[in-house]
RNA sequence: GGCCUGUUGGUGAAGCGGCUUAACACACAUGCCUUUCACGCAUGCAUUCACGAGUUCGAAUCUCGUACAGGUCACCA
């Protein structure tokens, strides 16, 4: 029986052998340097900050160059799909804006090389194991559970290397009538690689962020057909990997490891591998180790997490880019204006080790991103949050419209803006006050400072209501009468004058204009108390101070 | 245990043989400005690059060893 003949009884029904498949996906006719590279994701839940980066580096060194970003779904571990995980991640990628060009997409699959899903490619997959064993490069192996565990068990007993390779693999040397008997009996199996690697050879990678790796030639025979007939892991990279063109391989480096069976693999195919960029996780710190952000203990890991908080995506992304480039923030200092996807990432830039997930420079960088925003750009942003996730503040958004956006440009739109907010979340919580329906002087607690007695409380209010308020006031007018006020009730107005002898008053300025503040907003700290005055304007301002001078 | 990788301040890190008495940013601290806060400005914050040895006129940068950390050794990706 020839090796041909072995490979349709292993693989039966397999509809197209290898060459149909080499000439259904041709060469990209892409221009000189382009590079294609695959998010390829398995669908097992939410995606998690490490995800995204990795989909981030993945569609930027793609689309910088002119070339393609595609999605492809690894489902062939069918016992950990979780519902719902490519709707997810589709989603997430669109709101990033990392979209591929090609691959899964919310309306079906795109582009030419498809399917784009590892489960709907067995054929593919078998044509090629078929086209390995028949080159004498693969074979049936029908060890089971147990026997592999009971190598395993005398490999340790020995001190050998683990795995099934050599003399260990026992399938091997298997004749063919010995075969045929062993399907007869239904036995199951799998297809294992033949390798003709020696351990003690070594192979050199050049990985695009790590250098060179110089590791032991593999000589392992690893599965590449599972018993349910789906490829590994293994197998589907090399052979998707060569059938959709992609020219670099960017991945966690929890991979690196697996290289010599990859590369073992490609040379088995005959084709020469893609290039590897191997990417540092992104970490956390746990008892003084570093561990990797992990999906289920760290809830800080979730994408979803700062949607919630009210993090802008392009804060997200920022933060990632510093991560990914460590040259980025000094051409983002450069370049305040330009569009961040102008910015050329290296792989040489990338750190070869993990780094530290750092919220508070996530906060800082959200922080700053919301304070150049336009204040319109900031009641949108506001109100799509609050759709989602906080429907008091979205009423009070879509009532008082144009009055929110005047709150917002409180010392905004200038050079040095005001930096009052480090997530979506902290609108509320910062502008409350300026809200009647929020604000309810009985349940309030009003953080006077240095003037705390009420009866003079009621003397400054009484009188600025009276003699020094007028709605008209420009800003510097408002403060002078703020002055002559406090002139009045012998408060230091000159602060100068006062340093040099404060026993000589009962305060300064700065005590009279926090009671203001205090009685109208019951908060100490405030944006600037003028435009504050001007937009609740007159009859809310004596509501308020009547309050306290009627009390 | 084998194989691979990494280790620069509280954090992200730059630097990759002399221009480094270690850049920049975040955080922190102090001061100034100021009607509060925030902003802004100024200053401070690693005598030293895990440790030890070696190469060199010269090392954070090259080599070796040690320690520590991470990854990986599946019919999971």
């Amino acid at each position: 029986m020839t090796l041909k003949e072995l490979s349709e009884i292993l693989l039966p029904n397999v509809e197209h052998d290898r060459k149909y498949y080499e000439e259904l996906y041709p060469e990209r006719n892409l221009p000189e340097g382009a590079i294609v590279t695959r998010y390829a994701p398995s669908p097992t839940g939410f995606v998690h900050m490490g995800a995204l980066y990795q989909s981030y580096i993945s569609s930027k060194m793609a689309h910088q160059t002119g070339g393609i970003f595609f999605l492809r779904i690894e489902d062939t571990d069918q016992k950990r799909e979780v519902e719902n995980s490519v709707e997810m991640i589709l989603k997430d990628l669109k709101d990033f804006g990392f979209n591929p060009d090609e691959g899964v997409t919310l309306d079906g699959e795109k582009g030419n090389y498809g399917p784009y899903t590892q489960s709907k490619r067995k054929d593919i997959y078998q044509a090629f194991a078929r086209d390995l064993i028949e080159k004498g490069l693969a074979y049936p192996c029908f060890l089971s559970e147990d026997d592999e565990k009971e190598i395993r068990d005398q490999q340790a007993r020995v001190k050998a290397r683990i795995g099934i390779y050599g003399d260990w693999a026992r399938s091997r040397f298997l004749t063919t009538e010995q075969v045929l008997e062993k399907i007869n009996n239904g036995e199951e199996y799998v297809i294992r690689l033949k390798s003709d690697g020696n351990f003690n050879n070594k192979i050199t990678v050049k990985d695009c962020i790590k250098g060179n790796i110089e590791m032991p030639e593999n000589d392992i025979d690893v599965v590449i057909i599972k018993s349910d007939g789906l490829p590994t892991y293994h197998f589907a990279h090399a052979v998707d990997d060569h059938l959709m063109h992609t020219t670099h391989v960017i991945r966690g480096d929890e991979w690196v490891s697996s290289l010599p069976t990859h590369i073992a693999l490609f040379k088995a195919i005959g084709v020469k591998p893609p290039k590897y960029a191997h990417i540092a996780p992104i970490s956390k710190i746990e008892n003084g180790n570093h561990r990797k952000l992990s999906k289920r203990k760290d809830p800080e890991a979730a994408v979803s997490y700062y949607s919630k908080l009210g993090i802008p995506k392009e804060a997200v992304k920022i933060y990632l880019a510093t991560v990914a480039n460590s040259n980025f923030e000094r051409w983002f200092d450069a370049n305040p204006n330009a569009d961040i996807n102008d910015f050329k990432m290296e792989f040489s830039k990338m750190s070869r080790s993990d780094s530290l997930f750092d919220q508070e420079k996530l906060y800082n960088i959200s922080r700053n991103y919301i304070s150049k925003l336009p204040a319109t750009v900031v009641y949108d942003s506001a109100l799509e949050y609050a759709k989602e996730y906080d429907h008091e503040l979205e009423e009070l958004l879509v009532k008082y419209k144009d009055y929110s956006i005047a709150i917002y440009n409180i010392e905004r739109e200038r050079k040095k803006p005001r930096k009052d907010y480090i997530m979506y979340s902290d609108i509320k919580n910062q502008t409350w006050y300026m809200y009647d329906e929020l604000f309810n002087p009985e349940e309030l607690e009003y953080e006077f400072a240095n003037i705390n007695d009420s009866e003079e409380i009621k003397k400054i209010l009484k009188l600025y209501l009276e003699k020094y308020y007028n709605e008209e006031d420009d800003e510097s007018t408002w403060f002078n009468r703020m002055k002559e006020l406090s002139d009045e009730l012998g408060y230091a107005s000159d602060m100068k004058a006062y340093r040099e002898n404060p026993d000589a008053y009962k305060g300064n300025v700065a005590d009279v204009s926090i009671v203001l503040r205090v009685a109208l907003t019951s908060k100490a700290q405030t944006p600037n108390l003028y435009n504050l005055m001007s937009l609740l304007g007159k009859d809310r301002i004596a509501k308020r101070y009547n309050y306290f001078i009627q009390k």
